[in-house]
DNA sequence: GTTGTCTGCCCC
DNA sequence: ATTCTGC
DNA sequence: GCAGAATGGGCAGACAAC
């Protein structure tokens, strides 16, 4: 491997650390770039290895820090204009051509940098931006950054900042590259991230050869074990193939991890963040225990009748306590949340992920017993497709997506998606729209328009009224052909997006629909997805206003919340503060 | 002071 | 979230 | 089978425009 860094370069340079990266970006295959990564992280000090792993994929700070810059794309862009002292349209043209920030600043650059940016300067920059609340001042070290890097050196910082490397480096190489450059079996490099967390810590066992040592800990997240999906109860019940199973209601919460030790108490989010702050419903209640103990479940905005009935009110209730600074008496009482516990990972001292499900579940029900805000869903053992299609029914009934079908003598396998957990969900019927405009992608995607917004008919008419955007779910193939398309159709280019001849009809399947000012139809779906393009429909035959608003009004749409609800004051005796 | 828009950041 | 693609 | 890349809607908060 040559790497074209210079001749002065000190392991920890962050030239050096660019260069690597183009290096890898250069290659396409994974081998390779586990070898110039490996090579490249054996030669870092000691004391900028875990900065090495972090910037690698892309991480300003380790993920469970709950720290983030603060700064977006809207803040490098200013910054980049400030420093290269160029209008806005040219930097735009090159992010266009580069199909993306970072990539596209490269040939705009034409700074030398001081060649005295190290990996340790450059954390020591994040840590300020961090620090400096105002946005003015995040700009200013930026700003102060740039000036500093050479032309590699600062697509690499913006990519960085922007979380995003693009160039098939991500979490997973990146534990290949520790594995190959301390020695260490990828299995036990894995394991240790799955008990300690992030990347840095995960590097600085393995350097020292103690990654056998990892061990768990509350207040460090594990990793989430996942559910394979499957479209039918007897697909289900085939891949059971008579071994013992539950179903329990899957919900449409937020997946999250309770850590409670010695008063503590901690939500983690699957993004490794802490939600704790918005949930005081949940977590007062446990604030007082001196367990010690690590949960696996949802968090779920609930109606609890006081025959213990529980029917899930929409996703929408529990966003909204996201991100807010002040929660109000009156929204913890309107959308009431609860946590929903369907596993436990650890009690006591005892990490329990190698023991089956059947012996985790007995250790949960001792536990929820003694915490009124940690609730217990409804759980069935499954024997055949019967027992699976009343266990569904029941589930669609309290409001739930669907079930989530475990075995019980499964262990728990965190960041896999096996058979031991099975998702059976159900599916509203599919729309068939027409698309009315296009865009082009980011990246790999930037020279295609790979970006469609599709519109329904207004009832009785011919206008066309817009219900989202959809990109997933269409082959290359079939977007370059696609792309041929619109441009021949294209009737007016409005800056990136263009508006095209409504000819091309396709079928749209989606998870939920809500009310949304953002499309003029008055609706938006929730996950849409391309499921096919319809070659044998014309414009004339897609779906209407009616068949939207027919569709958000029936009972399987769950972005709607039931309007016989009891008065909120009689919801949830058992969550609500004393 | 209110409304509208942009932005970052979460979740799904 | 989902989906496709290359390894 | 895995990892990576590309993409949706929607929220609160900050700030600009009125």
């Amino acid at each position: 491997m040559r790497l074209e860094c210079g001749m002065s370069e000190s392991g920890d340079s962050f030239q050096l650390f660019a260069g690597v990266c183009d290096a890898c970006r250069a290659t396409a295959s994974k081998l390779e770039k586990s070898h110039i990564l490996a090579t490249y992280l054996r030669d870092v000090p000691r004391e900028s290895l875990g900065i090495a792993v972090r910037f690698l994929a892309a991480q300003a700070f380790p993920p469970s820090s709950n720290r983030t810059l603060g700064v977006g794309g809207a803040l490098v862009v200013e910054s980049v204009r400030t420093v290269l002292n160029i209008d806005r349209t040219t930097l735009n043209h090159a992010f266009r051509a580069a199909g993306e920030i970072g990539e596209g600043i490269s040939e705009l650059w034409s700074l030398p940098g001081t060649n005295s940016l190290t990996l340790p300067l450059i954390q020591a920059g994040f840590d300020r931006i961090e620090a400096v609340g105002a946005q003015d001042a995040k700009r200013a070290v930026v700003i102060d950054l740039l000036r500093a890097c050479s032309n590699r050196e600062a697509v690499y910082l913006l990519k960085i900042i922007l979380g995003d490397m693009r160039i098939g480096v991500s979490e997973g190489m990146v534990e290949t590259a520790i594995a190959e450059a301390f020695e260490s079996p990828l299995t036990e490099v894995r394991a240790a991230r799955l008990l300690v967390g992030d990347l840095d810590a995960v590097a600085a066992l393995a350097f020292e050869r103690r990654l056998g040592e990892a061990r768990f800990r509350p207040f460090n997240p594990l990793g989430y074990m996942l559910a394979q999906p499957t479209m039918t109860a007897a697909g289900a019940i085939d891949v059971l193939a008579k071994r013992e199973a539950i179903a329990e209601d899957k919900y449409d919460g937020i997946r999250a991890q309770l850590h409670v030790r010695a008063g503590r108490v901690e939500l983690f989010s699957r993004g490794s963040g802490t939600v704790t702050g918005s949930f005081p419903d949940i977590v007062q209640p446990l604030a007082k225990s001196d367990a010690a103990f690590v949960l696996d479940g949802e968090i779920v905005p609930m109606r609890i009748a006081a025959d213990g009935a529980q029917i899930t009110l929409p996703f929408s209730s529990l966003q909204k306590r996201l991100g807010r600074k002040t929660l109000t008496p009156r929204m913890l009482r309107e959308a009431p949340c609860v946590y929903v516990a369907f596993d436990c990972l650890f009690d006591g001292a005892d990490l329990l992920i190698d023991k089956p499900l059947r012996v985790r579940r007995e250790r949960l029900a001792a536990i929820a017993a003694q915490h009124r805000s940690i609730v217990l869903g409804p759980q069935v053992p499954i024997t055949n497709a019967d027992a699976l299609d009343a266990a569904f029914v029941a589930a669609r009934n309290r409001r739930n997506e669907g079930l989530v079908i475990k075995q019980l003598d499964s262990l728990y396998t965190p960041g896999r998606r096996g058979d031991a957990w099975l998702k059976l969900k159900s599916h509203l019927p599919t729309l068939d729209v027409v698309v009315i405009g296009a865009e082009r992608g980011h990246g790999k995607r930037r020279d295609v328009l790979s970006d469609v917004t599709f519109a329904v008919r207004r009832d009785d008419s011919d206008e066309l009224v817009t219900l989202g955007k959809a990109y997933s779910g269409l082959t290359d193939v079939e977007i370059a052909a696609l792309t041929e398309r619109f441009t021949k159709e294209t009737l007016e280019e409005r800056g990136r997006y263009r508006i095209v001849r409504p000819s091309v009809v396709l079928e749209i399947a989606f998870d939920q629909i809500t009310r949304s000012e953002r499309h003029n139809s008055g609706y938006a779906l929730r996950f849409p997805r391309i499921v096919r393009i319809r070659e044998d429909k014309k414009p004339s035959d897609i779906d209407t206003l009616a068949r939207v608003e027919q569709i958000y009004k029936s009972p399987d749409n769950l972005a709607v919340a039931l309007d016989d609800a009891p008065p909120p004051d009689d919801v949830n005796q058992l969550s609500l503060f004393s």
